[in-house]
RNA sequence: GGCGCGUUCGUCUAGGGGUUAGGACGCCGGCCUCUCAAGCCGGUAACACGGGUUCAAAUCCCGUACGCGCUACCA
């Protein structure tokens, strides 16, 4: 992956509408207003964030505002407990809003619960000017006209046969029983034509529209009437969502045009794909996921740092296509949003890392993808391990302490050794959970865990080796100083002596003191242990290959 | 079914009339090496299909296939 060099933007790559819109250009007089509107639902997942980061850096890029509107309709009653792990997912992820719950601003209020006398209103004024009509047919009704018309094999439309012509009817229509709703009274001719920044001109015959139910007989209002009108009521300036209400586009467009409304720049963005396919990322196969093999692999990983600390591991938000899965392991924010950048978006043939700055400073409409796009977390991990390599060390530090303190094996204070250690570990800590697989400097010698393969290999198996390890172990006791060069001198002078390989003794070494087969360069880990506990472990291993049955 | 949108290596993508179709992740191999990572070097692998237009098509046009979306008193 190379750096983001300084090269030019590519001609044409401009704020100006493609097909001539209403042409807002680089500093025009309008202020770029985009919005996020999440259902609460108690997760934040990886395709909606993708939204929401494409809003949020156009907003930034252009000076403008960035909304966040809960699309909570159903108007439930644990609202806050719904709505606080997505605002704790943006948090995390350093996406800000401008206005919104908690922040407020001058166009709320921002919850749609609380919007309905606006949006009645606007359904009044749809009336009145002869775009919407009460309508008191029912379901029945309505089912029977469609059937027919499925058997004539037409286009269904609906007949507007119990369509109240004035109040009079309504009330007649209601003393049979039966309950109004508002309909639009879409145009049965011509066509809807608009420009979609993503997506080029595109255009919808009229006719192919059905006369939508925008309020109920309850006097609650509907997702289009809505959001069309929160959208021009908080003055946004570009709709930036996803591509499945590009078919709803004509209808909001109808809406907004009956109200009067000055239409804003519409950017149809591509589906973020289940791994490996095309299909949309739903927030209702979560455990499906979990069959893709790399998707698995993440878990798992994920799931070994979580039992540690005592995280829900079980919980199905617990996910690899869930925002809270990486922040509880420990992936960092930054590498997240520069991989969801990149799903859907380029800026070349060669940028892939970027600065938070250089996202805002180059993103573009116009360079948005419209094929869906497969979230690949196998390539999350490759920016999360590129992110990491560029931290220093109290960074990481911070990083990974509240990993140690919740699993238990640090107290307030950070160890002194873990400086040291996360010099030694490297590169191989990809996420700040990771130093939980490097437990072994943490615990007592006496509670040191074996992995059983390695033991036997490299102190069971090979006859010299525990003669060996006991004549290395008492060149140890009178090393000096103890540090990793003098260390490696030491047992180097050691293996020409003994006339061996230095595979015949340093791989028994590490598995007598860190119990495993693999980790960090052997003498920095020796210098780290320090004498005292490295002879420890070196007695307590020997002592364990002689109760262990030989050959 | 109708309408809309889409289709370049397994994945993310660049390229939009003439390219050995470029990069990244993954994978494979090598180097380095005390293991594992990291790093470095190399390799594998793609224009969905069929017609046109053109001297020339991955690129433009038409069709087909496939995928997805909309077609709700869901959002």
């Amino acid at each position: 992956m190379s750096r983001l060099p300084l090269r030019k933007r590519r001609a044409g790559a401009s704020l100006s509408p493609r097909g001539g819109g209403r042409g807002e250009g680089e500093g025009g007089d309008l202020t770029v207003r985009t919005r996020f509107a999440p259902s609460p639902t108690g997760y934040l997942h990886i395709g909606g964030v993708r939204t929401a980061l494409f809003n949020w850096l156009f907003a930034r890029r252009h000076g403008g505002r960035f909304v966040l509107r809960v699309d909570d309709t159903d108007a439930r009653r644990n609202l806050d407990e719904a709505l606080a792990p997505i605002l704790e997912g943006f948090r995390w992820l350093g996406i800000d809003w401008d206005e919104g719950p908690e922040v407020g601003g001058d166009h709320g209020p921002y919850y749609q619960s609380e919007r309905g006398e606006v949006y009645s209103a606007a359904v009044e004024t749809l009336i009145e000017r002869g775009h919407a009509y009460r309508d008191y047919a029912t379901p029945e009704e309505l089912a029977a006209e469609r059937e027919a018309a499925q058997a004539a094999k037409e286009r269904f439309l609906y007949s507007r046969r119990w369509r109240a012509a004035d109040a009079a009817q309504a009330v007649r229509f209601e003393a049979e029983g039966r309950q109004g709703v508002v309909r639009l009274e879409m145009p049965r001719a011509g066509v809807c034509r608009f420009t979609d920044r993503v997506r080029g001109e595109v255009e919808f015959e009229w006719a192919r529209e059905q006369d939508h139910v925008i309020q109920r007989a309850d006097g609650t209002c509907l997702y289009h009437l809505a959001s069309a009108v929160d959208d021009h009521e908080m003055s946004i300036s570009h709709v930036i969502r996803a591509e499945e209400h590009l078919s709803n586009t004509p209808r909001q467009i109808f809406i907004a045009t009956g109200l009067g409304y000055r239409l804003p720049e519409y950017a149809h963005l591509p589906f973020v794909a289940e791994p490996g396919s095309k299909v949309k990322l739903s927030k209702r196969k979560l455990a499906k996921y979990l069959k893709n093999e790399e998707f698995a692999r993440i878990h798992e990983h994920g799931r070994r740092i979580a039992e540690r600390i005592g995280h829900p591991a079980e919980a199905e938000t617990f996910n690899p296509v869930i925002v809270e899965f990486y922040r509880a392991v420990g992936y960092l924010p930054h590498a997240l949003l520069n991989y969801l950048l990149l799903l859907g978006w380029s800026l070349d043939d060669k940028t892939e890392i970027f600065e938070i700055a250089e996202m805002i400073e180059h993103f573009s409409l116009e360079r948005i993808n419209s094929a869906p796009a497969s979230f690949d977390p196998q390539k999350l991990l490759a920016f999360q391990d590129q992110q990491m390599q560029r931290l220093g060390l109290d960074a990481k530090r911070e990083l990974v302490l509240p990993f140690l303190r919740a699993a238990g094996l640090a107290g307030a204070q950070a160890p002194a050794e873990l400086g040291p250690i996360l010099e030694a570990a490297g590169d191989r800590i990809k996420v700040a959970g990771d130093i939980l697989e490097f437990d072994d400097f943490f615990v007592a010698d006496a509670e040191l865990a074996y992995d059983p393969a390695a033991f036997d290999k490299r102190l069971v198996e090979p006859a010299e080796a525990a003669g060996l390890l006991a004549d290395f172990r008492d060149r140890l006791a009178g090393a000096e100083p103890f540090e990793a060069a003098a260390l490696e001198a030491l047992m180097r002078g050691f293996v020409a002596e003994q006339d061996i390989k230095l595979g015949q003794i340093i791989h028994a070494v590490r598995v007598a003191t860190t119990g495993k087969g693999v980790g960090f360069g052997m003498f920095e880990t020796l210098e780290i242990l320090g004498r005292e506990r490295v002879l420890a472990r070196i007695d307590r291993a020997l002592a364990r290959v002689s109760r262990t049955p030989g050959d």
